[in-house]
DNA sequence: ACCCACGTTGACAACGTGAGACATTCTGGC
DNA sequence: GCCAGAATGTCTCACGTTGTCAACGTGGGT
């Protein structure tokens, strides 16, 4: 590859010369910038990264560790979102698959720490606490969060997400929804199912009873429980109007087992969920209306709270929106 | 960050000997070298690798250029397929999300340029022909093909999956199949339909008018025309035995059409595919048989290649497997 | 004539690492 | 006491880039 040297040297100038064009010092003849820059063109210079690490001793590169990502096909706009941003920075994001505690996660951190790292990103593959192990660099935790509370985090709003929707469904008119929620050990849950309960108690209404439990805890797989609790539901008196999806894939068994019941989704029954899972929830007949996860705007402010620093709050909720399709 | 001579400071040692023990000289007695690795573990340092690459001129850097993975799930085991083996190699990958000839395809050949890269990656989201403008850089072509045929490329071997999921289906008693095939523009419809007849003509039956394109170009999104085909089918006399689905996506709407039409499928007609999306491909009731696009191993494939360099031929094809459910 | 400001350019050092050349000290075997 | 060889140190250079500082010629003010 070349060096500035070798330009230098055609342009017959100095390597300060050349440098300053490259760095758009405005402190160079115009006549001399246009000559060393049609050779730069011509043989495709670009400066070495190394070389400039090395001298400014600072590295532009930002860590995002992945933990688990490869098994979720949503958590790919934290990726897209977080990179989008680091492009326009100038900043060069490094990826890491790792599996918490695993050998890969002590690789990940010494190829960070070897390219000096400005700042890490650690998201997870769903909104839970995660402990992380104090260190030099500054983190920022993406879709999860720790104990202390004073690390820089980012977190879907899910208690809105939760409220939000139940405020749609009792706007429709729904009054006897079935909320089948994700497992306890995952903290959306929580939230969810608190928003759910307080929009009900705004407009005077108790679901209290109607929250259950529908899905495994996440590292067991995607395994709901549908055929034990869908049938005692639709044998009550009053039978569900609506029933809300811990998140997207539970809706297709759900479709499913509601079909053999000859329920027709939209009409005899609404459905909801979480998620606007790409390309599933579209795919579903009829589409799923479905409260999207603001991924890929989790992953710019991310990325920015990582190269600019937190603000004020060091937690930041994203809000959600609402999806409309045909399912309720 | 630390360097080589705080430790050598720390360890009442000169650089030289620090120097000795990172880079595994046997010239060091047993008791320094415990001594200097002591300090180097106490204070977490690591050699930086600007300094390394700017000494040794090697980058250790692969790129990936992805194009359009944010969209397509099943392309993320290629990224994990070559993420692994770059770590099993001491190799950094570096990942760029582009759409091509798009200004983000200009800039990640700046960075990979600027990093200088030792190889690159290029994968295309499904199997297709591309144009690829020559660089200084080996390049491997990834899920796609340049017409010269000289590039180092993986593809997956879709005539043998069409083969082999044909005489797996015609062993098992399937006569009257019906092959709802991707568009015509994506290269693996072709082979899998040349599979497909041979695999027929193999075992003496004529299946040439069983393939019908079932699916909008890739570019429009998930678009399939069922609607108009499947009633066709089967309304003919001798209906179809079972239904091959192009990709397995397809199969979610095509199950909820079997389901309108009250047949169940794996016992009144049955339902094979290709790719095993997960978790789409397990969740489907019946799950879904499928054979298996093998894009780990591909991902794996290709960095072994970027690494090393191709061997005598360098076109290698991937073979996948039969991933059987209750679909048929 | 002298000085200074200004725009432009260049010489040089330094970043952290790794390696070669070579000197020095220490240990053990003869 | 001498030598071989192990262990360690000193010194130097190179990688490509950029900040510091000095130097250049020109022109205006005193």
């Amino acid at each position: 590859m070349t060096t500035q040297r070798e330009i230098a040297r055609r342009a017959k100038t100095s390597l300060k010369t050349v440098s300053r064009v490259i760095n758009r010092d405005p402190l160079v003849n115009a006549e001399t910038r246009a000559r060393i820059e049609a050779i730069i063109a011509e043989i495709g210079y670009e400066p070495s990264q190394a070389a400039r690490m090395m001298r400014s001793q600072r590295s532009n590169v930002i860590g995002f560790l992945a933990d688990g990502v490869a098994t979720s096909s949503s958590s790919i706009d934290l990726i897209r979102g977080a990179q989008d941003v680091a492009w326009e920075r100038g900043k060069q994001m490094m990826l890491f698959n790792i599996e918490r505690d695993a050998p890969s996660a002590a690789m990940a951190d010494s190829q960070l720490a070897a390219f000096r790292a400005e700042a890490i990103i650690y998201a997870a593959i769903f909104h839970q606490e995660v402990e992380i192990p104090p260190t030099g660099v500054p983190h920022v935790l993406l879709n999860c969060f720790d104990r202390s509370g004073r690390s820089a985090t980012i977190l879907p709003d899910d208690y809105r997400l939760g409220f939000d929707l139940t405020e749609e469904i009792i706007r429709r008119g729904y009054r006897r929804p079935l909320f089948l929620n994700l497992a306890d050990s995952v903290t959306a849950s929580h939230l969810r199912a608190r928003g759910f309960l307080d929009a009900a108690r705004a407009h005077g209404l108790d679901f209290s009873t109607r929250v259950h439990v529908a899905a495994a805890p996440p590292h067991e797989g995607q395994v709901y429980f549908l055929e034990q609790l869908l049938p005692l539901a639709l044998a009550e008196a009053a039978r569900p109007d609506i029933i809300i999806c811990g998140q997207d894939l539970m809706a297709v068994p759900l479709y499913f087992l509601l079909a053999e019941r000859a329920l027709t989704v939209g009409r005899d029954i609404a459905v909801a969920s979480f998620d606007n899972l790409q390309p599933i929830a579209a795919l579903l007949r009829p589409g799923l209306s479905t409260m999207e996860l603001p991924y890929y705007q989790m992953g710019r402010a991310a990325m920015s709270v990582a190269i600019d620093g937190p603000g004020a709050d060091p937690i930041q909720l994203v809000r959600g929106s609402f999806v409309d399709r045909l399912s309720m």
